[in-house]
DNA sequence: TATCTTTGCGACTGATTAGTCAATCATAAA
DNA sequence: TTTATGATTGACTAATCAGTCGCAAAGATA
């Protein structure tokens, strides 16, 4: 692993545990097993490194969604596959899901790029919309859609967290309120 | 207002923009037009601040809950002054909404009591269970049906205000997606 | 008025911080 | 072997931090 990974390893681990400015530079760099100035040849100020590592994770995600969804033409299979990969992906890295969770409720997420962003959520729009155009989906903003899909994720990966639910009993929470979304939203 | 409730303001105002270790307690005493060292005496430390800062306004806010909801013989009713309200105090208080969700995303979370975690969401868990036992709502663990019903509330907050809604749309998205909800649990 | 108690003050401190920089190291080309 | 280059180091600094403390002002009681 390089020392750019070794660090964001580290920064992640750190900042879940004691917050983004709980965590000093030094602390990361230590635990990242580098010397202290190494951080910043690698990330200029400590504000680059979280939004750095903020991107990372979320084309992580992004990519794990990606292999595990066959673009197939029915629409409910699509999505179903998305909404089911992002809940596999979030309890398989509960680190890396909180993490995102705590950017995007702090002011950090304005430094974000805007056109980052877009990019991130732009193809699950599309395919809303579509859903929407072919009257599979109630017609809804498409955005509102995603935010009530993206919430729900939130909602059932809390409820399994908090619970020490058997991977059978996980894979039917997270079935049944698949098809609960689904019927809400059609 | 007396210099308690003053710090508590500016607290929240210097954290929802700034996080919490990005705010240093000297502008807090600042901001509150106060001396550094009063604040300590309101508060021990400035995780006391945290934690009471945020106990007071999901104070505020099952108070303000509760004085719109008049407890109907119909759990339906109840259940959308619930979430209606929340809805419209979230919207009125903005700041102060934001500031609950980065506690539930951060560490600070476990320093709060758990019999006061326990107590706010107490009465609903109650009314759920309520819901279910009369076969009104779906036969799920109520505090799944809590965690739905919480994160569509965020989700709705969060699309209303990514937009620039006139306030009979917001209305109209806040009736609407109270019956998709509805919808989907029963 | 005299005395006691509570509340507020802000200068102060020791610890910690993000970020710098001159020196060292490893590698490979000449 | 010599020289050049870029990565790595960790001691260092100026600034900032949470929390303390001695003292003054303001009430309260009598």
């Amino acid at each position: 692993m390089n020392k750019r990974e070794l660090l964001l390893n580290a920064a992640l681990k750190l900042f879940v545990d004691n917050g983004f400015h709980g965590t000093a530079t030094s602390k990361i760099a230590q635990e990242a097993g580098v010397a202290n100035g190494t951080l910043f040849q690698y990330f200029k100020t400590k504000d680059e490194l979280v939004i750095a590592l903020y991107i990372h994770i979320k084309d992580e995600l992004a990519e794990y969604i990606s292999n595990n969804t066959a673009d197939k033409a029915d629409i409910k299979e699509t999505l179903k596959s998305q909404v089911l990969s992002s809940l596999y992906w979030a309890l398989d890295n509960p680190t890396k899901f909180r993490f995102i969770q705590q950017i995007h409720t702090s002011p950090y997420i304005e430094q974000v790029e805007q056109d980052v962003l877009q990019k991130q959520v732009e193809p699950h729009l599309t395919l809303i919309q579509k859903g929407i155009d072919q009257g599979v989906l109630k017609p809804l903003p498409a955005d509102l859609v995603y935010s009530l899909m993206s919430n729900q994720v939130f909602g059932v990966y809390q409820f399994i967290t908090s619970k020490k639910l058997s991977k059978v009993k996980q894979h039917e929470i997270i079935q049944t309120t698949f098809e609960m979304l689904w019927d809400m939203l059609t």
